[in-house]
DNA sequence: TGGCTTTATGGTAGCGCTTCCATCGGCGAT
DNA sequence: ATCGCCGATGGAAGCGCTACCATAAAGCCA
C-alpha cells in the first residue's frame, strides 16, 4: 500500500462531474478565473472545496512543460553560510511560486554530478550551484539542458551561465592588508581542508600572495590545516604557538576557526590582540559578540541567495539579463581582535 | 524562451529510433535491464550516451504514481537545529533515491498550511513536519492525502501519523533539576518569543512547574523574553541583573541565548558560576568550547532526521511500522557553567 | 433584422512515459 | 514432426492535466 494517494485521489473530472461542467472549465477556474461566468465559477469552487480537490501538479507540469521547481545543490545544509544563502533564495522563489529541490553534494564533485543528473530528470526550471568548481560532465549536462544556471558564492573565470558571488581572494586580501597596516609582520594562517572548495583555495592563495607582495614571509611552519570546527581552531592555535611562537597575528579561513582560536587564547590567557592578533572570515553572528570582538570580513550570504533568485526569475520571465555576473562584494569588519 | 528545455529535449523515442528499437525497450533497459538481450541493451545504452538522454521523471511520475519526492516543512533553513535534522533526513533519503522538497514556514501556521497545500499538489510520497502545532486544515489535508507523515522534534499528544522527537518538557526539567541539586534557589529564565513553537512552550511550562514542585519561586521579574540571538541573551542578562539582582542562576531556552548571557558575563566581569550559574538547551557545538563551558542538554538533532527518514522509508516499503512514535530522548551535559 | 464580434463553454489531442497484452521465433519435451 | 512454452520485443492505451480549436449563445451596430 505504501506510497501516496493513488486510487482515492480526487481528480479534475470528479470536480467537473460534481459541478456539472467539463474538465476544461475546472482548469480555467484554476488558471484564468476571469474567463468563467461567476455562477459557473462559484459552482466549481464549491465542488473543489467539497471534494477537497488538489490539482495534480505532476500532470500539469507534464503538459505545461513547466514544473515550478528550482534545483539547488549545496555542500551541506547544516552549514550556516549555505543555509543562509538558500534561505534568501527560497524566500524570493517561494514568493514567485517556485519550490526548491535541495540536494547535498558533501563537497564531492562526483556526488554533485550524480545529483545533478537526477535533479535534471525532474525538469527543474533553473539550477543553483555552489561555487565554481564543477566536473566537465556537470558542465556538459547543464549546457545541454539549456536550463538557467546560477553559480553562487564565487566569481568564476568561466561561468556556466549566471553568477551571484564575491571574491574570496579580494576579501581575504583585504583582511590581510588590514593586519599589515596595523603593523603585524609575522602572520600565521589557520585553515580547514580545501578539497574541492574553490573559495578556500582562493583564500589560501590570497594569504601567500598578499604577504609576499608586502615583502613578508610565509614559511610553512606558520600555517596549520585543521578540521573545520571550533575545536579545530583551538588545536591549531596550540600547535602554531608551539611550532611558531614568533607569530604576532593569525588569519583564519573562517570565523568558526577564528572563534576556536579566540576561545583557546582565553583559556590559555593569551592577550588578544596584545600578544596575538586574530582575524577571521565570514562575519558570523558570534564574531561581533565574542570577547574580544573578532575582526573579520562580512560576505553577503543572504543577499547572494536573493540575487541568485532574482537572476533566475528575470530569466524565467523571458527578460534578457544584461549583467549575468553579479559581484556582491564584501565588507571588512574591524573590531577589537586585530 | 524562458523555462526549461522544451523543444530541444531528447526524448525516449529519439533514443529508441537511434537504437532501432521500440520505446518500450528503452524503458526496459532503464528499469529491468535483465529482461533485455545483451546485444540490444548495449545498443540502447550507446544511444542513451550518444544523445545524452535523461529520462523525464515528470512523465514517469505521472504514470507510475510515484514521484520519489518527500516534502519537508521547517520554520527556517538558517537555523542550525533544523538544518541538522534535515541533513540527517536528506542523507538517508538520498541514499534511497528520494529527493527533498523543502519549504520554510517562517514560524507561521498559516504559511505552513499554504505551503503544504502547494506541496501536496506535487504528489510527494511523504511529508516531514516540524513540531506538533498545526492548523486544523493542515491536519485535514494530510489525513485526506493518505500520505505518510512524520512530525519531528516534539512528542505530540495526538500525532498525525508518525513521530521522531524528544520531550522538551522533560529535557528542560532535567536541566532545572540539575540546577536545583547544585543548590541554586533563585533561578531566572531567559527565553525567546514562543509564538507557535510548541517546544518553547513546553520549556516554559517546565520552568514554572519544575521550580514550583521543588518549592521554589518563579516571580515574573525573574523571567525575561528576548529576541533570539546572542545579542538578545546579552541584553536579557543586563535587564535581569537590574530587575532581579538576587538571582543565583539563569536557565536559557536555547544555547544561543545562553552563550549571549555567558559573553555578557565575561564583558561585565560576572563570575560564572560563582556569582551566577548559567544553563542552556540544545548543546550547540559552541557550548563545549565557550569559557566557561556551558551546562546544557543535548538533543538528538541529526538522529531525529535519520529516524524520520527511516520511518518514512519503512512505510514506503510497505512495512507496517509497529512503533510509529519514537522518543529519541536527550542527554544532560554538565559542564563548568552550572 | 442580418451579419458581425464577443463571451462562455466543451471536445479532442497529446505531453513522455510505463503498463498490459500480443506477437514471434526458437527450443526442449513428447 | 508437433506441441507448448519461454525469452525477447513491440503496439497501444492511458496517467491527469492543459492547449488549441470549435461551437453555441448573447450582444452590438447600421
Amino acid at each position: 500500500m505504501g506510497g501516496n494517494a493513488g486510487q482515492g485521489q480526487v481528480r479534475m473530472v470528479d470536480v467537473a462531474r460534481r459541478a456539472g461542467v467539463a474538465t476544461v472549465t475546472v482548469s480555467r477556474v484554476l488558471h484564468e478565473a476571469e474567463k468563467v461566468a461567476p455562477a459557473t465559477r462559484s459552482r466549481v469552487e464549491a465542488a473543489i472545496a467539497e471534494l477537497g480537490y488538489l490539482p495534480n501538479l505532476v500532470a500539469r507540469s507534464l503538459v505545461a512543460a513547466r514544473t515550478g521547481m528550482v534545483a539547488a545543490l549545496i555542500p551541506t545544509i547544516d552549514n550556516s553560510l549555505h543555509a543562509e544563502m538558500i534561505q534568501g533564495m527560497d524566500e524570493r522563489c517561494a514568493a514567485a511560486g517556485l519550490h526548491l529541490l535541495i540536494g547535498c553534494t558533501a563537497f564531492s564533485l562526483e556526488v554533485e554530478e550524480r545529483m545533478l543528473r537526477a535533479f535534471l530528470s525532474r525538469q527543474p526550471e533553473a539550477v543553483y550551484l555552489t561555487g565554481s568548481n564543477h566536473s566537465p560532465a556537470t558542465r556538459t549536462m547543464l549546457k545541454a539542458s539549456r536550463v538557467p544556471v546560477v553559480e553562487v558564492a564565487s566569481l568564476p573565470e568561466t561561468p556556466i551561465d549566471m553568477v551571484a558571488g564575491y571574491s574570496s581572494y579580494c576579501a581575504a586580501a583585504a583582511v590581510l592588508r588590514h593586519l599589515i597596516e596595523r603593523g603585524y609582520r609575522r602572520i600565521g594562517y589557520v585553515y580547514s581542508p580545501i578539497g574541492v572548495n574553490d573559495r578556500l583555495a582562493e583564500r589560501h592563495r590570497a594569504y601567500l600572495e598578499t604577504l609576499a607582495s608586502a615583502g613578508l614571509e610565509t614559511p610553512e611552519a606558520w600555517r596549520f590545516e585543521s578540521e573545520l570546527g571550533m575545536a579545530g581552531g583551538g588545536l591549531a592555535l596550540a600547535r602554531l604557538r608551539a611550532q611558531a611562537p614568533e607569530l604576532d597575528a593569525v588569519f583564519c579561513s573562517t570565523d568558526v576557526l577564528a572563534v576556536g582560536v579566540l576561545l583557546e587564547c582565553l583559556r590559555q590567557g593569551i592577550a588578544v590582540p596584545g600578544e596575538l592578533a586574530v582575524a577571521g572570515f565570514d562575519d558570523l553572528p558570534i564574531a561581533a559578540e565574542i570577547v574580544p570582538a573578532l575582526t573579520t570580513v562580512r560576505i553577503p550570504r543572504r543577499r547572494m541567495g536573493e540575487v541568485a533568485a532574482g537572476l533566475i526569475l528575470r530569466r524565467l520571465a523571458g527578460e534578457a539579463v544584461a549583467e549575468p555576473v553579479v559581484d556582491l562584494g564584501f565588507e571588512l569588519q574591524v573590531r577589537a581582535s586585530a
